[in-house]
DNA sequence: GGGCAAATGCTCATTTTGAGCATAAATCGG
DNA sequence: CCGATTTATGCTCAAAATGAGCATTTGCCC
């Protein structure tokens, strides 16, 4: 080790786990209860401290994830480190990040599996639960009027009217105003403006009404991992065949719109999803159709791993619209 | 804090920084000498642990580069938080990662600078030095080859079929064989496949002929988050307008275009390019131009910052191409 | 003044999108 | 059995984005 590296402090180190399925209207979250948590946030991530015994940071948060909620995770990748200043503020309230405090840094991690068996006291919740505003498919959330007014206050309420523009500019930004419209992916950014405006209990917000415009609040800094799960998960869908981690073995072009119209929240044109599908050869057909819900039956397909091999960047490169 | 985070182990944290920089042929990363490495090995990265003093992790990286190497950082991203055995076997040779060993964390940082001012014993370094083989500008390099055969040996040398499959698949996936072709973005996945290999020199790797191949070693694991920034890098270039951390406030297209494909290793078609960066509005005239290297003079440009509030991923999409 | 070396301007054939129209094949309520 | 409903599929078409080149400009160098 480098002198710099040897002489480290040594510092709280836990591993969290934002674990994630898709039934075919709901994303889930898999959530674990939590206590001693102000009120109404004891919902939140499987999580613990890193451990000697654990051979590497994934394998640990391997084990931690099957002792507390008896699910054994398959496609995992490592999200973010955190461990910044916000995340104490969250933890401890404010005015807490004195100089010299120890460090407790989180090392979050973004796991996707197939079923969504109940284990333990670990409980699947609706990942638009924290996030009511990220859901579009049923047209523009209508808590985000509420919200953006809140916004805009927030932004007015500053002297400074440099700062004023800047704030007005990100509000614009992230919630979609001049021109850009709604980015899928800024999920973090929008919950870390929210954050920022104190309209979240978790930067300290006292009114009650609030929780259900911006969404339920979860254990420490949680939720803000959570919404780091959904930014990156809603880009990577688009250059890396993700999705396919929470499909099943066989399944139809529908279900996989469905599916990814419930990661992304929004909804797509039917005929030129299952054409990008197809022209990209990620998936091929089976020989069997299904019935499944009214309507013609559908034709059961699979994922091709192969592609994996052959194209640079497989992926569904997302659409936009709104059709039917 | 819950339960779990509190009874935290406490392993070393260490800090550590990928600054990047780009001349126009030669895209730079700063270094600092590193005592007590193995013979050739004493390039690192700046790096320091984690100290309680300070307020953030970023925080903290800025202060430790500052201190090592007097460059301040404008543009900073996380990367990665390196702890796995990987990293252990890197710092400690193969078997040193038995039960209950201290962990050693090291979050990496991105950071993209203009000036290259060096300072104190560090030194800019083409990165091309630690990875000769990521670059195509002047077409395919020709230690690819000797690095596929080595790769392939490794390869057939397995006695499972399956695993020589797998091994002889990913040599494809990586390194471009079956139909797919090169892929800029994968560094990181080369790097660690040659890592396995054993064709480097962190990897315990003997021969001396194999640095001219597969690039000059650095410390600890400092390459492999060296590789990781590149990856990085290399991707986000096409979807956030990152490259323009690294222009001074005025360049010409021709600069933008050599600084972009000293980036990504590879040429592109400059009439194409510049209608491209021209569309997506991404830098707007000035009034000057400039007389530069040889023929007509150039104009001046500017980025425009407000594309960042316009455009939902402003970016470079780049194309392949390989003409003048 | 001719030749060089970029920088710029434009064209053109392909592909890739975005939006719809039309048909097919089950289920469901009489 | 019939028609309405519902989801799956097939196809078409115009607009926009890409990939490759050809042609002109405009300084500098000798």
């Amino acid at each position: 080790m480098s002198e710099a590296e040897r002489t480290a402090s040594a510092p709280q180190v836990g591993l969290a786990a934002v674990i994630l399925a898709a039934t075919l209207d709901d994303p889930r979250v898999l959530t674990v209860p939590v206590a001693g948590q102000p009120e109404g946030r004891g919902e939140g991530l499987p999580a613990g401290p890193l451990e000697p015994a654990h051979p590497t940071l994934e394998r640990g948060l391997r084990a931690w994830v099957e002792r507390q909620t008896g699910q054994s995770l398959g496609y995992v990748e490592q999200l973010y480190t955190f461990g910044d200043r916000n995340r104490r503020r969250s933890d401890e309230g404010p005015g807490a990040e004195g100089e010299g405090g120890q460090h407790a840094l989180s090392v979050a991690y973004l796991a996707l599996v197939r079923e969504a068996r109940p284990a333990a006291d670990s409980v699947w919740q609706s990942w638009y639960r924290y996030f009511p505003y990220e859901d579009w498919r049923a047209g523009r959330p209508a808590a985000l009027d509420a919200i953006g007014d809140r916004l805009d206050a927030w932004a007015e309420a500053v002297r400074d009217p440099e700062e004023r523009r800047r704030r007005g500019d990100r509000i614009g930004l992230t919630f979609g105003a001049a021109g850009s419209g709604w980015n899928e992916e800024r999920v973090l950014e929008r919950y870390e403006l929210l954050f920022e405006a104190g309209l979240v209990p978790e930067a300290g917000a006292e009114g009650e009404d609030i929780r259900g415009l911006a969404g339920q609040p979860m254990a420490f800094d949680h939720r803000r991992m959570l919404a780091t799960a959904l930014s990156r998960l809603r880009g990577k869908i688009k250059y890396r065949p993700v999705v396919f981690e929470l499909m099943p073995p066989a399944f139809t072009l529908g279900q996989l719109q469905r599916v990814v119209e419930a990661l992304s929240g929004a909804l797509l044109h039917k005929q030129n999803f299952r054409r990008l599908v197809a022209q990209q050869g990620l998936v091929e057909e089976t020989e069997s159709v299904t019935a499944e819900t009214g309507g013609r039956p559908a034709r059961l397909m699979r994922f091709r791993r192969e592609v994996l091999l052959e194209r640079p960047a497989p992926g569904l490169r997302l659409p936009s619209s709104r059709t039917g």
